[in-house]
RNA sequence: GCCGGGAUGGCGGAAUUGGUAGACGCACACGACUCAAAAUCGUGCGGAGUAAUCCAUGGGAGUUCGAUUCUCCCUCCCGGCACCA
């Protein structure tokens, strides 16, 4: 009989659902394994071959755990609420509840072709009152412990979708829905204060087995950063400006002070400025800016000083002028800045355009690793000047080479009392040199600290200094003293000569980066100059110091900003509050929810800020729960995440009409083991989720305190022109066709098979073939089944084979379990004996991938059972290495030869054998054998002189 | 700019406490079976060379008996953040 996959496949998928075999239950007397999909958003165009591959992955990671003795969670449901069905159900004009009905069911035809082993049971929709009522519940506990507020501020509204969004909804400035351009909107909204659980977001990230990049992504999304809050008085009254920096280290240097322009102060300071109308009319301009085109990187930076307005610094009570600026963010830290032009880029950009001054207060440090200083020297401190002179002509540098030392040096020496840096480098060179004639003198940046042994002194040196840079004019020069010359020699290096290696200064490096790049601003670490009594100490202490100083606050700060939770929608759960004049914002009591999302004939956004639900005044109008007075409910809906924040809790406990989800159950099924979706998901879906079980668990409803263990992204199925798959480019592969010409099992094993799961992978018609050969020689090899005979062959493959495929899918690596599976077959059919339990254990081991082949030649077999409860082979470790092994004999690291051993044979056996060999006599060629290594199992490698 | 991940035959990809580079599959070529084709089976398949052998894992250095694997520098690709003080 040949392999007809279409009969097989809906034979068993019916069998295996009269019989129940996927219903899930608890059961302590087990372990259990929670294996979990992103569940999908279904939309009306149907899967294409791609949405099922992370169901597939899960599908074979639960077969196998089920295999194993654990019993398995392994749910599907459908995320149905939100903008994406909404949008789709206007354009299409069908009522989205219509709509979304129509979707799942065919979602859930799609699906079941495929023969996955979900507990439809448990099958959870958002959108179903039984569940968001729930959904809504989560709310009002949030709203009871004040983590659900009410705003008015100005919040990113997309003029299309005719809806506030959050920051997470964004691509850079546009809506992530419909592309269109994001405007800034001052609205009533409702906001969850997620950043009260941003330090708990951040710092449990380090126990979750998540990939590396999403990991990252979220920390960059919550952004966390360590500063102080310094107070700046304004003088003359009793106002203050707080400024948030991460650098207090560098408060001397603070030139002047930038408060954003949506800062309340500058309203309030408006009155006292010379040049209100300046300020009024540059304010007014940024407003219509989007947040992008303000805060481009590389983009002029423009502001107007508050003329009249001074701050004072607290380190050292100078005098700064204080600017409006939209370089500085108004949600960001204090909304105020100090600003410090020496040690940060964007003030110095800044200070460069409005000719403030830059004061440098940190400079870097280096000590001389080939010139340490020496314990027990005595130490001088001096300021030296060291003369970079290059020659325009030839691009040379003048340098000097000792003459009873080992080092090299451009001509260098100690800033006097009283003299100019210029100065002193102009006298230097002379001395040491007697060139005279030099232009373009530049002082490349600020100091350098450096600590290092003058030998020739006898001493250790702490220097500052300066280096000076200039060009040769001519080659006219004076004479020099004889002692001069009897120290160096004078030489010209080319540039590439000029380095740390060549040179001696401790400094080089910075020299070398200041030539690059003459403007660079020193925003690293280093030591303190122009600091008071702070002088001398390193940035890193001087943080705290100073912050202590000026009484200011040691305080975190977060890039993450609250969730802007309210959809001015009809496509959401009602947010289950109420509005009574008397009362103010009412809770809806817990027992009269769900508040039932109303059926309606129109469902049009409104543009206004209040939903379309506004416009049904039979279920706006209620009354107070509290006062029992006229009330109305509150319009705004949930966003498409509030659902999809906490439904795979609602799988443990589907039906409870009494609890979001009965304790025992959450307990024995928590945390999630194996989650899988898209990489798209990293800074939304799982960073609301963790907030929302954070918050549950807070709450005493879960006992855990992340919801998903392990996540594995699922790689992107592309098409064949390297597109993705879209009804745009007309290039959509449809599941439905692949398993009606191949077969479920075949679609499978080829996805599975494409490449590494994580990886995007184009799909190719032609090489689905592979895998569909495969199922059919695995097909074929039951007719080679014998009763007894020698199993020497199949075994030792064998139990390398159970121990490659279970642990290739424990860790998702399923293209190279398949590929273990592959050449167990290419191994089978070639040998003399199959015995019918060595084909039985390939059956179990492929059933995962493709369970309905399996399922039909186990019971071909004479199995009574499904192959669904039967168990996962053991491999047995000393079968898992052959009785001989290979091993590469090397001649001077080249193979030259291969030999076979017994497993047990000695190094010294080896070493003889090798030797012997003809190959090895050859290359050794009478050579002297200097060393020879052997790696145990691997190889000899014979190195000769 | 900062951070994270990556680059291996015609193609998808294997190979990690450093030890035979190219497993497995696709495509391709030749052969067997066939009147013929398909399917199937067998053989070959990184490049150069009759061969011995040499060269080859994005490029360049280094460590080592030995480097796809470790270190440094560079190029390109993908992802996150980005005037976040």
């Amino acid at each position: 009989m040949n392999y007809d996959h279409r009969t097989i496949e809906k034979k068993w998928q019916e069998q295996w659902e009269k019989a129940g075999l996927y219903h899930t239950k608890e059961d302590i007397s087990k372990p259990k394994c929670y294996v979990l999909d992103m569940f999908p958003y279904p939309s009306g165009e149907g899967l294409h071959v791609g949405h099922p591959k992370g169901y597939i992955a899960t599908d074979v990671y639960s077969r196998m755990k089920r295999l194993q003795g654990f019993n398995v969670l392994h749910p599907m449901g459908f995320d149905a609420f939100g903008l994406p069905a909404e949008n789709y159900a206007l354009k299409m004009k069908i009522n989205p509840m219509v709509m979304t009905a129509q979707n799942v069911a065919r979602y859930k035809e799609q699906l079941s072709i495929l023969g996955f082993d979900y507990d439809w049971s448990r099958e959870v929709n958002t959108t179903d009152p039984h569940f968001y009522r729930w959904t809504q519940w989560i709310f009002l506990k949030m709203f009871e412990k004040g983590l659900a507020y009410e705003s008015y501020e100005p919040i990113n509204w997309c003029p299309k979708c005719l809806t506030g969004l959050a920051n997470e909804d964004l691509d850079g400035d546009r809506c992530e829905r419909c592309d269109t351009l994001i405007e800034k909107k001052p609205m009533r909204q409702w906001v969850l204060r997620i950043t009260d659980y941003a330090d708990r977001l951040l710092t449990d990230l380090d126990k979750l087995e998540w990939p590396a990049s999403t990991k990252e992504s979220q920390r960059n999304w919550i952004g966390r950063s360590e500063g102080a809050e310094i107070d700046f008085l304004i003088k003359g009254g009793s106002k203050k400006i707080t400024v948030f920096t991460t650098r207090p280290d560098t408060l001397f240097g603070a030139t002047y002070v930038v408060l954003a322009p949506e800062h309340a102060l500058v309203s309030e300071l408006l009155e006292e400025v010379s040049n209100k109308s300046e300020v009024e009319a540059y304010c007014d301009a940024v407003k219509i800016k989007t947040e992008i085109e303000r805060t481009a990187v590389g983009k002029e930076k423009t502001g107007v000083q508050l003329k009249g307005v001074i701050a004072i610094n607290p380190a050292n009570n100078e005098e700064l002028p204080v600017y409006v600026a939209d370089y500085v963010l108004a949600h960001y830290g204090t909304g105020a800045v100090m600003a410090v032009p020496a040690h940060d880029v964007r003030d110095f950009t800044f200070a460069k355009k409005y000719h403030l001054p830059v004061k440098e207060v940190i400079i870097p440090e280096r000590v001389d690793k080939r010139n340490p200083p020496v314990l027990g020297k005595k130490s001088v401190t001096r300021e030296n000047v060291h003369v970079i002179i290059r020659n325009p002509r030839n691009g040379k540098f003048l340098c000097l080479k000792s003459k009873k030392y080992w080092w090299t040096t451009f001509p260098m020496g100690g800033v006097e009392q009283g003299e100019s840096v210029l100065d002193a480098a102009r006298r230097e060179l002379l001395e040491e040199t007697g060139y005279k004639n030099i232009t373009n003198e530049q002082i490349l940046g600020g100091q350098v600290r450096a600590e290092y042994f003058a030998a020739h002194k006898d001493q250790n040196r702490v220097s500052y200094t300066t280096a000076v840079y200039a060009e040769l004019v001519d080659e006219e020069r004076s004479s020099i003293t004889k002692e001069e010359e009897e120290n160096n020699d004078i030489v010209w290096l080319d540039e590439s000569e000029i380095n740390p290696v060549t040179m001696c200064h401790a400094e080089m490096d910075i020299w070398l980066l200041r030539l690059k790049e003459k403007d660079a601003v020193h925003i690293d670490s280093g030591v303190l100059i122009n600091s008071g009594d702070f002088n001398g100490l390193s940035n890193e202490e001087a943080k705290k110091n100073i912050t202590h100083f000026v009484k200011g606050k040691w305080t975190t700060k977060y890039r993450l900003e609250d969730w802007v939770f309210s959809r001015q929608r009809y496509w959401g759960e009602p947010i289950p509050l109420v509005h009574c004049e008397k009362c103010g914002v009412v809770a809806v009591p817990e027992n009269e929810l769900p508040v039932v999302l109303p059926k309606v004939e129109s469902y049009e956004p409104t543009g206004t800020g209040e939903s379309p639900l506004a416009n049904i005044a039979d279920w706006v109008n209620t009354t107070c729960p509290t006062c029992s007075g006229p009330a109305k409910r509150e319009t705004n809906t949930m966003p498409q995440w509030a659902g999809s924040s906490w439904y795979y809790l609602r799988y443990m406990d589907p039906k409870n009409d009494t609890a979001l989800v009965e304790h025992t159950k959450e307990q024995y099924w928590s945390p999630v083991d194996m989650y899988v979706g898209g990489a798209e998901h990293a800074t939304r879906h799982l960073i609301y989720a963790r907030f929302y079980h954070k918050f549950l668990y807070d709450l005493g409803v879960v006992n855990y305190e992340e919801p998903f263990n392990r996540l594995y992204n699922v790689g992107l199925v592309m098409a064949n022109d390297g597109r993705k798959m879209s009804k745009r480019w007309s290039n959509v592969i449809n599941p439905d066709d692949v398993v009606h010409q191949y077969g479920a099992d075949t679609m499978r094993m080829y996805e599975m098979f494409m490449g590494p799961f994580t990886q995007s992978v184009s799909w190719s018609t032609e090489s689905i073939i592979g895998p569909r050969r495969f199922l059919e020689r695995v097909w074929r090899l039951q007719e080679k089944i014998v009763t007894a005979g020698d199993t020497h062959d199949v075994e030792s493959i064998l139990h390398k084979t159970i121990k490659k495929v279970g642990e290739d899918i424990e860790s998702f690596n399923f293209n190279t379990a398949i590929s273990a599976l592959m050449i167990l077959v290419n191994e089978m059919e070639k040998a003399t004996v199959l015995l019918r339990s060595q084909y039985e254990t390939l059956l179990v081991l492929l059933s995962p991938f493709a369970p309905h082949i399996t399922e039909e030649l186990w019971h071909t077999l004479g199995n009574a059972e499904s192959i669904n409860l039967s168990r996962w082979p053991t491999y047995d470790p000393s079968k898992t290495t052959a009785q001989e092994i290979v091993i590469v004999v090397q001649v001077n690291s080249k193979v030259r030869e291969t030999i076979t051993v017994p497993l047990s044979a000695s190094d010294e056996e080896i070493q003889k054998l090798a030797l012997e060999e003809k190959m090895v006599v050859k290359w050794v060629g009478g050579q002297e054998i200097k060393k020879i290594i052997i790696v145990k199992g691997k190889l000899i490698n014979i190195v000769t002189g």
